[in-house]
Parts: structure tokens; sequence; C-alpha cells
DNA sequence: ATCAACCATAGACTATACTCTAATGTTGTG
DNA sequence: CACAACATTAGAGTATAGTCTATGGTTGAT
């Protein structure tokens, strides 16, 4: 009997419901993003009685990826292409690099951004502080 | 004559086209804040032939902070909360700076899954120079 | 006085990102 | 072998954040 481990590219198969166990994402919100293109299960062949898909721990990776872009501003759109800029085919290298480094801007943006916001809260606090509002 | 200047807290007055020009927000979104509560233009009680709106340079503030706010994924309801913390009535001193205290929190936060994210799509680069993906 | 360029309100429409329900099938433990 | 706890798909429903249209009034330059 082979071990099936050491043929599959898969550290550790799940399905759906241990998937959102570990990531705290509803399956329900695990499902829409497999629609939208952001991770991908696989059916297993040699199964006939069910069409389960399974999850491998780059998936994990992948949604934990998500909620951080999520929580910083990026669209299920634009997350999608960092993701296929890593992972798809269907770029080419250059095209995946400028897809990264646009969205390393981006990031850099952002991060100006969150700083200014800072100094504007900080500004905020003090006038408070000083009965100045 | 008095000078009305001296009379208003207003640097400047603008009618929302102009402000839509200097924020480059357009006229719809700055209505839609303006019914959301984050932004608020005054009447000018002694002109009767019209209910035209008035906006003052904080307004245009506000609306930079607004966006800044928007890009790093805050929502409406949270801007709000902290543009309330910083110039309304309705708080108390405390629960002003338990507000911007825990907005600071969330900066924080953010600026934490930015660099995670920088991280993560600087190894995607080295993954795909390498040939990895 | 006319007319383009503005102003206002109300409400319909759209896109995004979930979130939930229904209907139905599978698995594994007592 | 029952049955709870899982799995699937399709599609409806919701919240958020705009975006647009219609209708009607005002302003200011010619």
């Amino acid at each position: 009997m082979v071990d099936i481990y050491f043929l599959t590219p898969y550290i550790c198969n799940m399905l759906i419901n241990e998937l959102s166990k570990k990531t705290g994402i509803s399956t329900h919100t695990i499902r829409f993003y497999e629609k939208s293109g952001l991770i991908e299960g696989k059916q297993d062949e040699s199964v006939k009685s069910n069409n389960y898909f399974h999850y491998d721990d780059v998936t994990i990776e992948k949604l934990e990826f998500i909620s951080d872009a999520k929580s910083v501003g990026f669209t299920i759109k634009e997350i999608g292409q960092i993701i296929d800029a890593w992972y798809n085919r269907k770029y080419t290298k250059k095209q995946k690099l400028e897809i990264l480094d646009e969205k390393l801007i981006s990031l850099e943006q952002k991060m100006r951004e969150i700083k200014e916001m800072k100094k504007q809260i900080l500004q905020f606090k003090d006038d408070v502080l000083n009965d100045r509002c």
C-alpha cells in the first residue's frame, strides 16, 4: 500500500468545515471566495461517492492574506490579481512582476495615508484635551 | 459696514461645486457624505432667494481625511465616529478620547497588516524571479 | 430677457461583498 | 441502520457605498 501523502503536493488535506475553523472565516464566505477565484479546492477523483472539496495548507495562507488585504481596503478583484500574479500561469513572468510592483506601490500609499491619519487623530486628541473642540 | 468675515468662523466660503473641484470628490458623493453625517454645510439665513449650502476650509480637511480613511478600509460609520469624537458635542471628553484611542489601535493593526502583506508580496516576487511558481 | 451653469431634493439604480435559505446528498459513530 | 453532522449547488436577501436621473429653482454674464 502506497502512502498517498508521498504522491500529493498537499501537506494537509481538509474539508471546508476544518478550513473555516482554522481561519475563522465562515464556510459561506470561503465558498464565496472560491467562486470569486481567490482560492481553489480539489475534488478527489478516486472517490466517486461524493464531490467534497479538499483544501491544503496553502489555502490557509491565502485566506490569511485575503483577511489582511481586505482589512486595509483592497478589493476582491485586487486581491485576485495578487494571488494570480503569484500562483497562476495565465501571466508571463514580466506581467507578474508588474502587478506585484504595482501592489507594493499601493501598499506604500496606504502606509502614508495611515501615518497621516495617525498624525491627525493625535492632533484631534490634543484638541480634545485642551478643550479646543 | 461690518466685515462679515470677522463675525464668522469661516475662513473661506464655497458652494458644493467648488468644494468638489478642490477635493476631487463628486458633488453626488459629497451630498451622500453630508446625508451620512460626516460633513455639514451651512445655509445663509440672510439670503431668502435660495437654499444653497456653504462649506468652509475645515470641510476640505474633513473630506481629505475621509478619503484617506476610506482608502485604508475604514467604513463611513467608523469615520463618523472619529469626526464626531473630534468635532461633536454629543460625547464627553472621556468618551472622545476613548474613541480616538480605539481608532489609533485600529491604525496600528492596519499598519501591521500592511507590513505583513508587503513581506509576502516581496516573497511572491522572489518566487516568481526564481521560477518557484 | 435669455441661457448656460449652477443649486436643491427625492428616489431609483448599481456594484461589491457577503450572508442566508432551501433542497438534497454523504459520512461516520452508537 | 438511524441520525447528527457534515457536504453540495442554486439562488435569494442584505448592508454598504456610492452613482445617476428627474424635476424644478437660482445666478450671473451677454
